[in-house]
DNA sequence: CCTCCCCAGAGGCATTCAGTTCCCTGAAT
């Protein structure tokens, strides 16, 4: 992965978050961000760029690259390190709670001299807030309810950077000559939705030199506790990592033990202390002599407990036991067998890659088919229309002949208005091969109008998908609310497919409600709403969280056959 | 700040809506 474009365009957009509350030209601000985003979405490494490389990045001109420059040779951008020096960081977390942008960040700076969110919130408390003109009760309250927000999400990081973070350690540690195996286990295994800490597990029979190999990895920024078993380390990001060292002998049962989850461990020893067992993190025993009887594969003991491997997406004590001892574990959905995707962008309205480049993407990836479902009108600030529509819809078609083995498919993500309409009539919708109907807008409707606005969605004829169903984003903004069942019922009845958005913050439908909706005769569709062509990558997290609710390929519609997906959209 | 291209300087730069407060900020992808 381009760390350094992440690194570069992290420091751009920081740039861009000072002047807004520095105030200065909003369209220079603006040019910040759309930079910041070109240079994280660019294919070649930042690092490797001189100036004129530098500038041929779209929307990327001299300042820019001046300053992307000034990155790659010492390490940060001249200007952010003078305002940072400005402002205090505290003003700059107080942006990230919703609803406070720079505006009212700096008014509660300047006037009440308020540096950090604890004092804020302090602030709110004293009634001190309301006196400050722009601000009232109810932005009181809204400030208040998005601090909790935060706090909930707590030091938890999303999913792709533990992931990303996880696998170079992983590769760091497994090229080293003492490890006999590497992995990582914990909730990151199971594909929890969030993460608190890593855990790394390694074989080996010489701790020692790897422990000392881990703590001297160049993220590595505070060694919290070190010893032969366990060392603990703090990492640039702020995320714990821990590696543990067990003898190869105990792979199995340490893999398994710090897979977890808790409540699935408390089963698998349960079954071992009834079948006169001891299960630990160093191998299945005999309860009696203490004898090892076996521990180096996963595998072996869980079939010692007289049960088939669970996957570790399913052990969260969720009936997964119960359903291994019935031999009804279900064939989860994985990668590879996806088929498809029906959920794109490209540069036509908020996508970084081009047409051409997403497709090329998407034919790297092996797909049968791939659906471009650009903005539609009614999220304006795309400033979609239908001459710009029906053009990419040629293009596409043009595009096909150099693809003789990937159907290109072309579609839309359509707004769900509040009375549940969707953009274009159904003239215009009919020419489309898939439409995704997204809620982009009146997140807090109650539940009856949230209920009904879905249920009409679902009943439009050409809605083939409702996507990222909750609209929540995870840390940022809580699900909307609606009578989850009713939805679900309505989406299988009118054959309408609910979508897993693959995206780390969305990751939306969440697994439990999966499970309920599956349940309900629902079918899914799992895709990566991909944005830039390194978002191909998520479609893991959505598979994942296809799992996470237990999911088989007959339940997911892009992993059928094209003429079956065909047959199920109507728009053969 | 970028692009364009009369190579210096003009023209362009997502836009709209909801919420809250009283005119403006923040959120929407």
């Amino acid at each position: 992965m381009a760390r350094a474009n992440d690194e570069a365009a992290e420091l751009i957009q920081e740039l861009a978050d000072l002047l807004s509350i520095t105030g200065g030209d909003a369209f220079k601000i603006r040019a910040y961000e759309k930079a910041a985003r070109a240079i994280a979405g660019y294919p070649e490494d930042v690092s490797g760029l001189d100036l004129a490389g530098l500038k041929k990045i779209p929307t990327v001109g001299e300042a820019i690259a001046k300053k992307v420059l000034d990155y790659t040779i010492t390490g940060t951008i001249r200007q952010v390190e003078e305002l940072r020096a400005q402002i205090p960081a505290g003003v700059r977390a107080l942006t990230t709670i919703p609803t406070l942008g720079p505006k009212k960040a700096l008014a509660v700076y300047e006037e009440l001299g308020i540096s950090s969110v604890p004092e804020l919130a302090q602030a709110i408390q004293e009634g001190r807030l309301r006196d400050l003109k722009g601000f009232g009760a109810k932005t009181e309250d809204n400030i208040l309810r998005g601090i909790e927000l935060m706090q909930q999400s707590g030091e938890r990081v999303l999913i792709d950077a533990a992931a990303d973070l996880a696998d170079e350690i992983v590769a760091a540690l497994t090229a080293h000559p003492a490890v006999q195996r590497c992995a990582h286990a914990g909730s990151l295994r199971r594909m929890r939705e969030t993460i608190g800490d890593i855990d790394i597990l390694a074989a080996s029979t010489d701790p020692h030199p790897i422990m000392e190999a881990f703590t001297a990895l160049p993220y590595v920024t505070d060694v919290i506790a070190s010893g032969d078993k366990k060392t603990s380390v703090r990492t640039t990001r702020g995320l714990q990592v821990d590696l543990r060292v067990v003898p190869p002998e105990s792979w199995g049962a340490a893999l398994q033990y710090f897979t977890g989850s808790q409540a699935h461990n408390i089963r698998t020893r349960e079954i071992a202390v009834r079948a006169g067992l001891k299960l630990s993190e160093y191998g299945l025993f005999d309860a009696e002599s203490g004898a090892l009887i076996v521990s180096e594969t996963e595998e072996e003991v869980y079939a010692r407990l007289g049960l088939p491997w669970i996957p570790p997406t399913l052990r969260e004590d969720g009936g997964e036991i119960e359903a291994a001892l019935r031999g009804e574990l279900p064939r989860l959905v994985t990668v590879d067998d996806l088929k498809g995707d029906l959920h794109s962008h490209t540069d036509l309205t908020d996508g970084l890659a081009t047409l051409e480049e997403m497709v090329e993407a998407a034919a790297a990836r092996g797909l049968e088919y791939y659906a471009i479902t650009d903005h539609a009108p009614n999220l304006f600030m795309q400033r979609m229309t239908d001459e710009k529509m029906l053009a990419q819809r040629e293009q596409v078609r043009a595009l096909q002949a150099k693809y003789p083995d990937l159907t290109l498919l072309h579609g839309t993500e359509l707004n769900i208005n509040p009375d549940g309409e969707v953009d274009w009539d159904a003239d215009f919708l009919a020419g489309f091969d898939v439409c995704v109907a997204s809620v982009h807008s009146a997140f807090t409707q109650d539940k009856a109008e949230m209920t009904r606005r879905f249920v009409r969605a679902c009943e439009n004829p050409h809605v083939h998908v409702i996507g990222h169903p909750t609209a929540r984003l995870i840390g940022k903004r809580p699900p909307v609310d609606a009578d989850w069942d009713e939805v679900f019922r309505a989406a299988a009845r009118t054959g309408t497919a609910l979508e897993i958005d693959s995206f780390p913050d969305r990751l939306d439908l969440p697994a439990d409600l999966i499970r309920r909706a599956v349940r309900l005769g629902v079918k899914f569709s799992i895709d990566t709403d991909a944005h830039a062509l390194g978002h191909h990558r998520n479609i893991r997290f959505g598979v994942g969280t296809a799992q996470r609710g237990w999911l088989t390929p007959d339940d997911v519609i892009n992993t059928w056959p094209l003429d079956r997906l065909r047959a199920f959209l109507g728009t053969s």
